[in-house]
RNA sequence: GGGCGCUUAGCUCAGUUGGUUCAGAGCACCUCGUUUACACCGAGGGGGUCGGGGGUUCGAAUCCCUCAGCGCCCACCA
């Protein structure tokens, strides 16, 4: 059978896939082993795979394959999420271009759209994770919608309601006039933008004096209700008792004093729009002054507005300050950097608005979220993260949970009475009537007098709940898989979530359960391009995650993610680290090629060449795998492929390989042979979690396996001591190969010249078959003293001469001095220090006798080269 | 405005308690190579006064101060 000279992934992936889940190699039923648990982070039902999915998932992949293998009861949980906004925006762009307007057709129609949407699309991105070969239990795919799941979520509101944890309140909250729904305050984004700073004046009533306010936004004036001033400023003493007409509106309000007005910034005198601003209606509370909400949902101005009616606030804006001009209440206009609230979602520019929301109390919840953080029960990796944790948390306020969208969990809220002025909370409306009627004592209540809040639930509502609610853990809270399952081991995400989703998490987990919902949350870094610009969409700078894997292979592009992802760190990404990772699957491709090459003679005995390159392999295999295992320990998972990628390609490929390698045209043994396939099977352990693929394709080509035998479900190397002497004596071998490869390109010696070496002392420590065999040496001897005809060098404290031809020698001659006065002039440093009584006194006695020794050798060295030399 | 973090080879990054293994890795680069697995390769090689300055110490990439540049998070100041 002729092997192909390529790896080509495309004919291996989807043959592998199908037989790792034919064979329910992802499932995972509760047993006896412990659990290793990772909940995936749910993508947007309806979103496709980006590089962040790719990073997130390839790392949640490998933790899992591994655990697999370690020997854990490895159960991965897919699932997507409702994304509430961001697919409503979607359903409603969609139906706008069908012109179709979303109000016009009611709730229930534009649901039915958003469902079609939703099944169209959604669970592309689930089968797009396939591809890239995550091992994930598809049986339990979870949907935030899904009826058991959407069950969860009332029934937490319900409870959180009854326990007087979420309540409703008439508060300031951030609207998006685009989406037309409020934001918590995570969802807005503060930017920097130019603004300008308006100086206005107002007139004094009853007086020709003004008073002039600086603002930056002056369409707000006609909600204005007063002017605000400190009580100690001088500058506006007269002013006291007095009152204001607003201009264009013409209305007077009170100056009222606050010491909350600052007497440095702007002109000491502010506006006051209790409406449309948090500070101002905290003014407004204190000083009860009217509150005038001057805005529409969409932005626009309503009736208050005047002769602006229906314009935008933008427009409006520039349109107020020609007004103001033309009436010469405009005193000057300064340019003006400030931060703006802006929709995480839409960009649009968040309006503080009053009104009516579902609020849950988080003071209480963060507490023990805190302090399991800070405690190490709960582990952020990086532990920098820990910071920005407590921050947050240590401030942290009610959070907004109602949105005034319909993709959602309707808020199980009941109004009723004559102004639907009285609420219950219940599961149900059934429920909700019997509470009703037991509240209101009126029997004569039915269905048809209950009314049900319109809003939905923020989406994080539902995600907070997640790694309880996809074990049922909510509604069966003492099911056999949720006290099996639950807490998990892992969560992987990043870190702009940390207070949408993980933080929260960490608050249900106690709440509902009085236990952490994971041990571990990794936190990986953004994927940015090799610009360090973030990838959008808009710049085009995202590459197609698909096309990615059709190019370098599934393997080659996990590889490719994986090889600079430090945890936290943001991740410059370059199609130039998957072509390294197919690179690096071609190369071990072939090295499966070159054993497969190799004709078994039974009768041979063993080669003792190869027994010393093997005895060596295995140990430096070992020492590895403590390193790798140790780099997982600490979630250093790019460290951990690094020493895998350089155990195969360095240690196994270019050493072992050569030195097993039968010379042309001679059979290998048996012994050796199937020594070094063991090797190769242990490596493509190692190899599994990160390049699934490629590795389960090469196990079933070395022998042929049962379905248990299948290399995913293959044990991880052991642990075991090994020869550290090996290694060593190996690394003084390397480096002499490597003086005797250097020696014979400077000197033009071809490889096919067998070469002498020499050496005045025995050597103790080369494993001499290898040199023999990988620098093409014929023969080595010891002689009493140092060759005159022949280049030298040395390796450690050994050295080794070369005989060359008298012509080579003037190099040789030149390379001596050069060393010679290197040596010279440390030795004078060393010296100095050792002259320094302060060091020798100081300094602990073991680094002082390494300095001296130092000393010595420089002086033996030196010795030697001058006898040389002269 | 408050807080956190970063600055080490051309690029991306390791460097755990200051001292043997401390100046490293991968990629890129340069030279050579049709040695019968792989040019998606092999062999060899060059490259950094560890952002600047100051200090502590016998000794600093590592600790302290300071300056400069970059990034992130939080925040209701016109």
């Amino acid at each position: 059978m002729s092997i192909p000279s390529k790896f080509t992934p495309k004919t291996v992936e989807q043959k592998w896939y199908d037989y790792w889940t034919k064979n329910n190699y992802f499932q995972s039923r509760p047993d006896d082993r412990k659990p290793y648990t990772i909940v995936i982070p749910p993508p947007n039902v309806t979103g496709v795979l980006h590089m962040g999915h790719l990073m997130n998932n390839t790392l949640q992949d490998v933790l899992i394959r591994r655990a697999r293998m370690c020997g854990y009861n490895a159960c991965w949980v897919p699932g997507t999420d409702h994304a509430s906004i961001a697919t409503e925006a979607k359903v409603v762009h969609k139906l706008k271009n069908q012109g179709i307007n979303k109000a016009d057709i009611g709730r229930e129609a534009f649901m039915e759209h958003a469902w079609e949407w939703t099944h169209e699309h959604g669970g592309i991105i689930l089968d797009q994770l396939k591809k890239l070969g995550c091992s994930c239990d598809w049986e339990r795919t979870k949907f935030t919608l899904d009826d058991d799941m959407s069950a969860s979520v009332i029934q937490v509101f319900v409870d959180l309601y009854a326990q007087g944890l979420i309540y409703r309140g008439f508060r300031m909250v951030n609207w998006d006039p685009v989406a037309q729904t409020t934001l918590s305050d995570e969802e807005v984004i503060h930017e920097e933008h130019r603004g300008k700073l308006y100086h206005i004046a107002y007139a004094i009533e009853g007086s020709d004096q003004q008073v002039v306010i600086a603002t930056t936004r002056p369409e707000t004036l006609f909600g204005d209700t007063a002017v605000a001033i400190h009580p100690d400023d001088e500058r506006h003493k007269e002013l006291h008792g007095k009152k204001a007409i607003v201009p264009i509106v013409n209305r007077a309000v009170p100056i009222i004093q606050d010491e909350y007005v600052s007497l440095e910034l702007g002109t000491g005198c502010l506006k006051v729009t209790p409406a449309h601003d948090e500070n101002d209606k905290e003014l407004g509370d204190t000083h009860q002054l009217a509150f005038i909400d001057i805005f529409n949902p969409d932005g626009t101005l309503n009736s208050q507005g005047l002769h602006y009616q229906g314009k935008d606030r933008f427009d409006v804006r520039k349109a107020v300050v020609k007004e103001l001009e033309a009436a010469g209440k405009l005193v000057k206009i300064d340019d003006h950097v400030h931060k703006v609230g802006t929709s995480e979602r839409t960009k649009a520019v968040v309006e503080p608005r009053l009104s009516d929301q579902w609020f849950l109390k988080m003071e209480d919840l963060a507490k023990p979220a805190i302090e399991a953080v800070e405690q190490g029960d709960v582990h952020l990796v990086p532990n920098k993260f820990i910071n920005t944790y407590r921050h947050w948390m240590n401030n942290i306020r009610d959070w907004n949970i109602s949105r005034q969208l319909w993709w959602g969990h309707q808020i199980p809220a009941y109004y009723y009475g004559e102004n639907n002025e009285k609420v219950v909370v219940a599961p149900s409306k059934e429920e909700a009537l019997k509470k009703a009627i037991a509240d209101s004592g009126d029997a004569t209540l039915t269905l048809e007098h209950l009314t049900q809040d319109e809003d939905v639930l923020d989406t994080w509502f539902s995600s907070w709940l997640w790694p309880i609610s996809v074990f049922d853990g909510v509604n069966n809270p003492d099911n056999e898989e949720i006290n099996y399952y639950y807490p998990t081991q892992e969560l992987v995400t990043g870190p702009d979530i940390l207070f949408f989703w993980v933080a929260r998490m960490i608050m249900s987990g106690y709440a509902l359960r009085d236990e952490k919902p994971f041990s571990h949350v990794y936190l990986t870094g953004l994927v940015r391009d090799a610009q360090g610009r973030k990838m959008s969409k808009q710049l085009g700078n995202s590459p197609d995650a698909i096309k990615l894997m059709e190019t370098y292979g599934a393997d080659g592009v996990r590889v490719g993610l994986l090889l600079s992802a430090a945890a936290g760190n943001d991740l410059l990404f370059d199609e130039n680290l998957c072509q390294q990772g197919k690179n690096f699957a071609n190369k071990i491709w072939n090295a499966f090629r070159l054993v497969q090459s190799w004709t078994v003679d039974e009768q041979l005995s063993a080669c003792p060449t190869a027994a010393v390159g093997l005895a060596w392999y295995r140990a430096k295999f070992q020492h590895t795998l403590a390193h790798i295992d140790d780099h997982f320990a600490k979630y250093r998972i790019s460290d951990a492929l690094m020493a895998t990628y350089k155990l195969i390609w360095d240690d196994f490929c270019s050493w072992l390989l050569e030195v097993v390698k039968p010379a042309y045209g001679a059979s290998i043994d048996k012994d050796t042979y199937d020594q070094v396939c063991t090797l190769f099977e242990d490596n493509l352990r190692l190899l599994h979690p990160f390049m699934p693929f490629l590795s389960e394709e090469l196990w079933h080509a070395f022998a042929s396996r049962s379905t248990e035998e299948a290399l995913i479900i293959s044990d991880w190397p052991e642990q075991q001591s090994y020869d550290q002497d090996l290694l060593t004596s190996f690394a003084h071998t390397a480096e002499l190969i490597t003086q005797l490869r250097s020696l014979r390109k400077n000197q033009n010696i071809s490889f096919k010249e067998a070469i002498q070496v020499l050496q005045t002392k025995e050597d103790k420590v080369s494993l001499k078959p290898l040199v023999l065999k990988l620098a093409h040496v014929e023969s080595w001897s010891e002689v009493a003293q140092a060759p005159a005809q022949a280049l030298s060098f040395r390796v450690n404290k050994q050295e080794y001469f070369v005989p060359v031809a008298a012509s080579n020698l003037e190099e040789e001659r030149a390379k001596m001095e050069e060393e010679l006065s290197y040596l010279e002039g440390f030795l004078k440093s060393v010296e100095k220090k050792l002259a320094n009584e302060r060091f020798v006194s100081n300094a602990p006695q073991q680094v002082v006798a390494m300095e001296q020794k130092k000393a010595d050798d420089a002086r033996t060295k030196i010795n030697a080269l001058r006898k040389r030399l002269s």
